[in-house]
DNA sequence: ATCAATGGTGTTAACGCTATCATCGCACAC
DNA sequence: GTGTGCGATGATAGCGTTAACACCATTGAT
């Protein structure tokens, strides 16, 4: 093959090699594994490279060894201020190890996230992380028969694809809801986006019919306005719809802390007050959740440890050591009652228990 | 070389090729180029590559047709709504063209931002996104020698390596604090996270002292808590330690919406009015700047313009077009003035200018 | 003196793909 | 019948790296 060689062809290691007046596999080995190459040629080895600015070409080097070095995470989104927490969680561990993360943002679209998974497997990635779950067969199928370590977060499936650290999004939604029956409210509302890209806040949603349900509550007072993610202004047209509809409403529980200021915003405008007229559950616990006058409610998600947990496992099923903790865990939750539910911030726990 | 089998080898294109009777360059050219192949030989090719599940490995392809396909984005958080709303314009339409997305995300650390820097190069990426500048030399010099379009953001740089889309940063300090000298405040602070690696945040800090000592006010009242990336903790303390110091204080200019809302809160705490004792700026206009009470004057940036803009560039300088408006636009911003400097909602653009 | 072990280095053959060129019909014109 | 052009496919040679093994001095033990 004649390719003419171009305007700016890279450094190779065949230049280092022939700078340092060695081979080229020398060069290699000095860059991997330098215990095995005498310090004087390790020495002209790393100052012809230095001097070349060297930086070796990782595609070759995979092909090679087969071994990407690295790992890919599929999320939703990254305008989610929790994912962004566990891809950091992800991040900074597989980092230790000596790999590097390849993010997959789908936008919450189903399409891009086919898409995605096929060119995230397509870079060979030594194991993939899943944030909450594949949405379509085809993907399912793709991943399932692709032979590659998966851990799913932030969700607990009955029939776990492979590894699993997570917790309940239905669990959430019930104990939500049952602390707010817990106050003495009566007409609880759930105001999320029920999209079909957003099985978790279904999940919840779920949950918190439940709780109404064992309670012998009503359980009409709903709307999904927006779809995922949910935006701030989602909550303020939600909250005007259904304060419109449901003025009797006395609790609204939210899908996310975006939705639940939009609330409050409404509710301030139109002088309904909170917590006294209608308490107001987030989800989340966003930076600002507890800086919001009132402060926010939410649940708080072990979102940081949740990558670096599913961190640990990969590096461990990867290196065949028995999976770290355990293959599946469930890292539970914490509803933090603020002020917009009339309390003085205490904290409720709800944590793991296997499936 | 024998590599014995290992458990779970992955489909090739032979595999593909094999099972649809073609040569291996067919498979190649019915998945890259399917108008050079004959529709019979077409769909065999693809129903054998839909029944194998085959992924071709981007790694091989990219190695091969030395062209990566991807492009690389150095950022210094992913914590930060407005860089990342310039990756979702960076990625958005790189994808429309054909391109990926790797993003690197440096956690405003100088040796994470080397470390990274070698790791993208490493990827061959076909042109390379700074978000605000890098911040040692030798990352400097490693990219001024590899052969790589570069479009820096988010600032304004005097001698731009390549390409730059961004604004002013000290431009945006220069004019916070004039408008708030328009409105009649003289004793105005600064609240930011000066480090050494916040360079922006140290410009929009000159900016605001250039406009005190040109308007002959007193340029003393500043302090530096905490470090990038912002948090509303930071505000919080640094208004209390500023409130402490400097009573007389009447307004303040942050280095981040994030920070100015703690800074509402310490003022909320201490019953210090907004703005009728404190006029309070801050910068970013974070989603939730418009819905706080009081709504937060605050600086919008193009961020997702800025991200479209950049990846036009490239995907015009890789096809060797002119690139698209021109290698450096200067984007503005504005300044959003909100009831906490005692405004309803007006708006004031400052926009292009070529440097 | 002979052999085995050892440490350092080089040689070779892949890894899975694509660029390039060669080949092979086949139609059409003269 | 020969040539020309064209559309479709195959053969070959890499891309830049690493795994595996071969090799060659040393060294130390026998």
């Amino acid at each position: 093959m004649s390719r003419k060689a171009s305007k700016a062809r890279s450094i190779t290691s065949r230049d280092v090699a022939e700078l340092a007046g060695v081979s080229l596999m020398t060069v290699s080995r000095t860059l991997r594994t330098p215990e095995l190459v005498s310090p004087a040629t390790r020495k002209r080895v790393e100052s012809a490279a230095r001097k070349l600015n060297y930086v070796p070409d990782l595609a070759a080097g995979s092909l090679s060894s087969q071994r990407s070095g690295h790992v890919a995470v599929l999320l939703p989104s990254l305008r989610h201020a929790g994912f962004l927490r566990t891809v950091d969680g992800l991040s900074d561990t597989l980092r230790d190890n000596g790999y590097h993360l390849l993010i997959g943002d789908c936008y919450y679209s189903v399409d891009q996230q086919l898409e995605l998974l096929r060119m995230l497997l397509g870079r060979r990635p030594e194991a993939i992380v899943l944030i909450s779950g594949l949405d379509s067969p085809a993907a399912q199928d793709l991943l399932a028969r692709a032979a590659v370590p998966v851990v799913e977060t932030w969700h607990w499936p009955d029939d776990p694809h492979n590894m699993v650290v997570g917790f309940s999004q239905f669990d959430v939604g019930r104990a939500m809801t049952d602390s707010l029956i817990e106050k003495g409210h009566t007409r609880i509302g759930f105001l999320g986006a029920l999209g079909p890209f957003d099985p978790n806040g279904e999940q919840r949603r779920q949950g918190h019919l439940a709780a109404l349900r064992s309670a012998g509550l009503r359980d009409d007072i709903q709307s999904s306005v927006g779809k995922a993610p949910m935006e701030i202004e989602d909550g303020v047209k939600g909250a005007s719809w259904l304060l419109e509809h449901f003025p009797e409403m006395d609790a609204l529980a939210c899908a996310s802390d975006m939705t639940a200021l939009g609330v409050l915003h409404e509710c301030r405008r139109r002088g309904c007050a909170v917590p006294e007229q209608l308490a107001i559950a987030g989800f989340g616990d966003f930076d600002f959740a507890q800086y919001l006058q009132p402060s926010l409610t939410s649940v708080r998600l072990p979102s940081y440890r949740i990558g670096q947990l599913a961190a640990q496992l990969i590096v461990a099923t990867i290196s065949g050591e028995a999976p770290s903790p355990a293959p599946h865990c469930n890292l539970g939750f914490e509803i933090i009652h603020r002020q917009s539910t009339g309390n003085h911030d205490s904290l409720l726990s709800y944590s793991s228990s296997a499936p």
